[in-house]
DNA sequence: AACACCGCTGTTATAACATATCAATACCGA
DNA sequence: TCGGTATTGATATGTTATAACAGCGGTGTT
């Protein structure tokens, strides 16, 4: 088993240039990225797998930047508000988002074995659920769309 | 607001016919739906809202059906895996399904104002995210496909 | 400078959701 | 009736998440 994402990639260079689009985005739109952000941003995007928040804030307190739960889920809420991570409604878990600033309704592919979590778009008005919405007269406002399952390194037979 | 479906039916004779087709279901396959299930499952169908372990948990202690977490949990689980009630992820919740037996792979709306669910169906293959998965190599197993909005009822103004 | 304001952080406590474990009991087929 | 398996009862604990309030630090105003 692997354990990173589904691609082979570099990744140094994917987080590097994830972190600056997000310092970009919050620049413009007044957003405040302190220490405590930042690093929990950069700590989401180390991996491509997701990670509970009292794993998040084990790694945060390591680094002398606070002990406490709050912490952690302060900093993970506005990363998710800021649309910089996501959270993973069927892992209880939170993942970077890989291209921040997009306005977009994500749907993730969940290897069930790693962890491993790869990102998509959906098109929540496009879909069959869209058209049960419409004929129900419901008001779509968020989607969580994700499927569970074994990554492609996770299917092969000695992995 | 409302605190029902998004619309109007025989609720007492819905949960009764749906309640006969999961007994049938259940002596069909060889399950045994117990007191305490049964009743966690016409709890969970006399609404169609989402319900949490605990919420249960209490009207099950109420009628004297067993006071501890566990009682729930086993209930919820045995259901589940059943296919009579599904998990609402994004609430940490659960609803009795409306159409037990056919092997489906559910979509939920979910009102945020009042709770209440309805069932869609999905064929995740199909979608979008299906062809991202085709495309990565990515075996899907289970789906979750969740939409939080405003039912019919809870957008009227005065509602 | 003094001040109020506001967003962020530190800290304590607790709420809400979920499971491990082991003993006791009920059911069912041989 | 026996023996195995599924279910229930009970205690304890683990995991995820939030409420509440005090203090800090920058900004803008007067």
């Amino acid at each position: 088993m692997r354990p990173i994402g589904f691609s082979d990639h570099d990744h140094a260079a994917c987080v590097r240039s994830t972190m600056q689009v997000a310092e970009a985005q919050c620049a413009e739109r007044g957003l405040r990225l302190t220490p405590v952000r930042r690093r929990a941003l950069e700590i989401l995007l180390s991996e491509h797998r997701a990670l509970g928040a009292y794993d998040l804030l084990a790694r945060l307190s390591a680094e002398g930047l606070g002990a406490q739960p709050p912490v952690a889920y302060r900093a993970l809420d506005f990363l998710v508000k800021a649309g910089l991570a996501h959270k993973i409604e069927a892992l209880n878990a939170y993942v970077g988002c890989v291209h921040p600033g997009e306005d977009h309704a994500p749907a993730f592919l969940i290897c069930r074995s790693c962890r491993s979590v790869a990102e998509a778009d959906t098109t929540p008005n496009k879909s069959r659920l869209g058209d049960a919405a419409r004929a129900a007269g419901f008001r779509i406002e968020r989607s969580v769309v994700e499927a569970e399952g074994l990554c492609p390194a996770c299917q092969e037979p000695g992995a």
